[in-house]
DNA sequence: AAACTTTTCGTAAAATATACGCTAAGCAAA
DNA sequence: TTTGCTTAGCGTATATTTTACGAAAAGTTT
């Protein structure tokens, strides 16, 4: 019943990205140590003087080799028995100290896909995965990844966080691919256009496809302040209107 | 730069009742020291081999001498600076630990207010106050009070956890005015009724309110399992019929 | 008995969601 | 050049859900 004073903090993140096709995920080779998982997600312990969430943008920043625009908590992970022992061991190793657990809070991220961040991630050692082709993590981290997906699921459903996976211009083809992708539904394209327009934070760029072999979709923006200002509307007017139990 | 080893964890607690009128969140009030805030959360360092979410349990059952059935994680507080040097003197001082740094994990929890859990809550210190009345408390408590609420009003509109507050059996009224005090906004009392009713989990009783100076209202019950046959129907139905941007 | 309060049942209109037909615009193959 | 294939994009009819209220019912209080 004693109190806990030899415990280590870190971060773990999940970086999704969407490459048009399937939903990704950022992980990190390690070298070889006796037969651990070679894969992870990007981490690391905590600094003196810096927040659970000011660690995890260093983590993600250093790695991408830019700002980090959509960054999310996820769950803690405090099982005192999260890591077996030559987990632990690993650790100690690689951050010279001597630690009896480590406690990590989940982080998940999103990115827009796009030359200049796949070169720079693989000179760091990253990867990105397809999340369906993803069986086994180090550590817990096969934990970390579902919660995750879960949350992103759930995101997508409640919150335009669609667009922080897109590219600037998009088809509505390709926002219809990455609700399906991420929630693995099929969807009626002209009813999807139609709730995606409807409440008006779509914008026409003019521009359209060229060199595709059926007629060429035209590129829309995401409007941020007007979707605040539907979103406000909204709930002026209707009560609870979107409870849904 | 370097990791830090010689940080403390510590769970704090969220507890909110409903009295029929209003939101109330357990407090406790601490012995006078210096000149700290006397109010706060419910909270604890962690033991060596339990979890988070078993440390908040156990600080719970301890204050309420219950088991409490509705626990969630809110979120963690790790700012270096959330604890002015008093108040971490006052923490070692309490628990005999030198510790330059304590991490905060929130939990926010639902319990059914009652005569006897109002009894045992009393002699342990503790006192139910209504959310709307605290002005202050300690450390950054305020903080993670906020931070309950917004996830309890979030949850309130997507998963049935009024039931949660609410003695087994209960008015329609009753429920109603949970909604309204936690949502801060007025309802029709015959739309409000008619959208409970659409799903089907709400089971009558045939018991009626007695001495009320009205029409008397029928008292009801949260069939759990009736509303996770309705929630898998909609879930077989509908696509994405519940998004709401 | 009249007044008052809250419960409870209804209904019509408005807004949303769903299912699906059909044309448009490009490329490729014949 | 024509035919066929594919995805984009428009429209419409029907079903479902939400919203705004009217009004009766069942008690207590005056």
């Amino acid at each position: 019943m004693s109190i806990q004073t030899n415990q280590s903090l870190s971060v773990d993140c999940v970086l999704f990205g969407f490459d048009g096709t399937s939903l990704r995920v950022l992980l990190i080779e390690r070298p070889a140590y006796n037969n651990l998982e070679r894969m992870k997600l990007p981490g690391s312990m905590i600094h003196q003087s810096e927040t659970m969430l000011e660690a995890a943008v260093r983590v993600l920043e250093s790695v991408t080799g830019m700002k980090i625009h959509y960054l999310k908590q996820l769950e803690i992970f405090s099982d005192p028995k999260r890591l077996r022992s030559d987990e632990l061991e690993w650790i100690r190793q690689k951050y010279q100290i001597q630690t009896e657990r480590v406690v990590t809070v989940g982080y998940y991220a999103l990115v827009k896909l796009d030359r200049h961040l796949l070169a720079h991630v693989s000179r760091k050692g990253g990867r990105w995965v397809p999340v369906d082709e993803i069986q086994r993590l180090a550590m817990d981290h096969k934990l970390i990844l579902s919660s995750a997906l879960a949350m992103l699921c759930r995101e997508m459903l409640l919150s335009p966080i669609a667009f922080e996976l897109l590219p600037k211009k998009f088809t509505i083809s390709e926002l219809q691919r990455l609700f399906e992708a991420v929630l693995g539904v099929e969807l009626d394209n002209r009813n999807f256009r139609k709730k995606m327009f409807s409440s008006g934070f779509l914008v026409a760029t003019g521009e359209k496809q060229k060199g595709v072999a059926h007629k060429p979709a035209e590129y829309f923006i995401f409007d941020r302040s007007a979707y605040r200002r539907a979103v406000k509307e909204k709930l002026r007017m209707g009560f609870i209107d979107n409870w849904r139990y």
